[in-house]
DNA sequence: CGACAGTATATTGGATCCAATATCCACGCA
DNA sequence: TGCGTGGATATTGGATCCAATATACTGTCG
């Protein structure tokens, strides 16, 4: 340890952010599907991806694996890989799996919230007031949700919450009447945060539970009317 | 379609239960690992383990990349996988995931239960009565639990109900002690039954919600003195 | 004209090979 | 003697190659 503490940022800074490519390809592959840049039931050439990451297949490979696991892609043997299809019964599964965790990580995170965590949440909220961009709004929705839960001490909970939240941000891209649901969507992140300020963890759990019903309600409803607008083929 | 219906049972029968070595091995490790056949930390070879498969390396990587992302196996880049550790901190977190997710997925799966499904429950329940083998009957528990669940027509939360109700299971391995909590938890896998098939929703999720609590409680208090026992190096 | 069989092709699944890197150990130096 | 350096070794990460299989096409037969 002769190195002087203040050269460690820039080493982290400057540090491969992946250290594989495995990794690295999951993230972006993650990242693309979440974000609904490449639509469900698109189907995942290996050869493809592999030439346009610059690497072989096998990283590829490895990386379809696991998001096969997480349920972002369906593997059928020798047929390969297809981007996992959206659907209103999907979207319900999302949003019960939601309404059934995210209050129960935030009663175990907020009696130990810290002043931080509050700001950070506070800032996050100013700042989704201004965004416009969906994808910029998703990802600060999900780091305001993140930060309340944060302090629960259950990583794995923690996990599944983040992975749910990011899994329901894909249904949000379709959404053209987002706008609509913002106004409301906003003031109960206020409420959520007061709570959380006053140390209310019942209140704040309460709020919660209504606010992940009201998205429920508001994506069924968009998925509904869309699914009677494209039949099913 | 020239083939005698009566035939299909059979091919299907015997048709191979994997497709591709990957998914047999992913199988046959996730559930080495979760019956505790191997410890948490044990290092996992891939060159080992495609010996002991008789396969290349290759499957064995792919089967290794999934059970990391149901972090069943944790890798190290350049060192490679070892078997997630177990702890009461890991414990008490599959028992807040099962606390919040298992009466979700009650409430949604008990007004569609059907007879056949109840007496399914029924005689898991009286199989559990005469087991002895700690792995058979946590595989009967899950079974028992599963069945009261399946109706729920939310795919995604029953997998992630199985795959915790699964992971919870590693620990009970360790229980020596486990006769002792089996007669009040038959009790009240009988309660849970009886509030089902009175289609009681409420009360077999109050039934349920303690159930899970009483079985966090107790491997709490088990772990715990383990722990004491047994300080970490 | 339609259905089936056989083949051709594309794509994945799996094996082998090479490169990169982490750990271990011996050595030298203060 | 203790620490740091450097190389040897084991193991993984990645590339390439071969085999297996699913799909599409083509031609033939009824």
């Amino acid at each position: 340890m002769t190195l002087s503490p203040d050269l460690s940022a820039f080493v982290d800074r400057h540090r491969p952010r992946f250290r594989t490519a495995t990794e690295f390809i999951e993230a972006a592959l993650r990242d693309a599907i979440l974000s609904g840049a490449v639509a469900g039931g698109t189907p995942l050439r290996q050869e493809d991806l592999a030439a346009a990451f610059g690497v072989s297949r096998m990283p590829v490979r490895e990386a379809l694996r696991q998001l096969e696991a997480r349920a972002l892609v369906e593997f059928h043997p020798h047929r390969g890989a297809v981007v996992a299809e959206i659907s209103a019964t999907d979207a319900a599964d999302i949003s019960a799996i939601r309404a059934a965790l995210e209050p129960a990580a935030l009663r175990a995170s907020v009696p130990q919230l810290t002043a931080a965590d509050l700001d950070l949440a506070a800032d996050l909220l100013a700042e989704m007031e201004a965004e416009t961009d969906p994808g910029r709004m998703g990802e600060l929705n999900r780091r305001f949700h993140m930060t309340l839960y944060a302090r629960c001490g259950l990583p794995r909970l923690l996990a599944l919450v983040e992975q749910h939240l990011a899994a329901g941000d894909r249904y949000l891209r379709f959404q053209f009447d987002a706008l609509a649901y913002r106004a409301p969507s906003q003031r109960e992140h206020v409420a959520l945060l007061d709570a959380c300020r006053a140390g209310d963890t019942e209140a704040a759990c309460r709020v919660l539970a209504d606010h992940v019903e009201q998205g429920r309600r508001h994506l069924a409803d968009y998925l509904q009317q869309r699914e009677v607008a494209v039949p099913p083929d």
